[in-house]
DNA sequence: GTGTTTCCTTGATTTAAGTCAAGATAATTG
DNA sequence: CAATTATCTTGACTTAAATCAAGGAAACAC
């Protein structure tokens, strides 16, 4: 992260400064950073642990849409939430105990505003998230389920064994029963 | 839009400037502005016309994944294609006759680098875009093709006769014979 | 370590939408 | 305008995945 934020000439001392502005916080697994309808006020980055991201229907029926984790080095928020300080429609829930950095919207805000270099440099960031979302999103279209979990699994390797399954079943648009097939099917070959 | 602009503090001079940078293009029915693995080198806006963007799969199936007209105002573009100078994943196709303005790759980066108000313009046009999109997923997620039909029907009332149902179809996810069973079942309602 | 809750697997059944195929209707072209 | 092509509708059938339900395994709490 560090050296990306040099590629947009910030300096050593104001990378210093936006750690130092960060508050370091921890949620125990299954606490939420988010609820829907709430107002992300904080931006998130992962230390330690894993973060999913999902949204509910009207049965109560929830759907992954990512997970973040300390390798990933993404920025974690619900964007159109934390832009525009308006009502979220994701949840944010720690999925195992996890560790985060949290910047508060004012301070992002502000730098966001006073600092091209820093907008740049946010900017980079989250074009990286939706390049990802919408790779993902071709391959929901183009690839069948059992296709999707093998290359998740390729991809996430340790994720496999840290959460639970069925919130990668959601995250691939499948049931946990229609997961746990294609696992059968997939170790049979 | 030229309000819009005017937001983010340029001048009539600017804005001006900016519009006598676009080319005036015409596409005919079914011509692409852009084909799978091309590189996108325009920003397109739409004048007149309907343009889609859709993705196929390895069957050669499509997937319609927006539809740009007059109205919308927004600036159309595979964007990862766009901005990173890369082969597209994406097609855009002009669904009826169309005119669209056209500014070229080099215009655009030049004009972001060099102009931070118009940096900020352009991050606001795409921000728009990236909600609509996430909103449509959710949605996608949410609610049953039915539902999502009418929705369809009440923000686009003139689409519905001016572009094949086929295309609705596949943006709505789901087969033209399931769209036109769809169609007869709300009608007798 | 035992009890309890959470998670995963498996089988039986249902279901919504897809596929295939054939006509009907509408639009386009020469 | 007639002929051709594109689009839409309808019916019969298939299918992949969802749902429902139950049992087993693992993780967690006391």
């Amino acid at each position: 992260m560090n050296e990306i934020m040099k590629k947009f000439d910030l300096t050593d001392a104001e990378i210093d400064s936006f750690w130092a502005n960060a508050q370091l916080v921890k949620f125990a697994k299954k606490q939420h950073l988010l609820e829907e309808k709430q107002i992300n006020r904080y931006l998130y980055m992962v230390k330690r642990g894993v973060i999913r991201s999902y949204v509910k229907d009207s049965e109560g029926n929830d759907y992954s849409k990512a997970f973040f984790y300390a390798k990933t080095q993404d920025f974690v928020a619900s964007f159109s939430s934390f832009k525009f300080q308006k009502p979220s429609n994701h949840f944010l829930e720690a999925v195992v105990d996890s560790e985060v950095w949290a910047w508060h919207y004012t301070y992002i805000h502000d730098k966001l505003v006073a600092d091209f270099r820093f907008y740049r440099f946010f900017r980079y960031c989250t074009d990286n998230l939706f390049i990802r979302w919408e790779e993902r999103e071709i391959s929901m279209l183009r690839e069948t389920p059992e296709e999707r979990y093998l290359v998740f699994q390729a991809e996430n390797p340790d994720l496999i064994h840290t959460i639970p399954l069925r919130y990668i079943a959601t995250y691939l648009g499948i049931t946990p029963e229609t997961l746990s097939r294609i696992r059968k099917r997939v170790s049979n070959e």
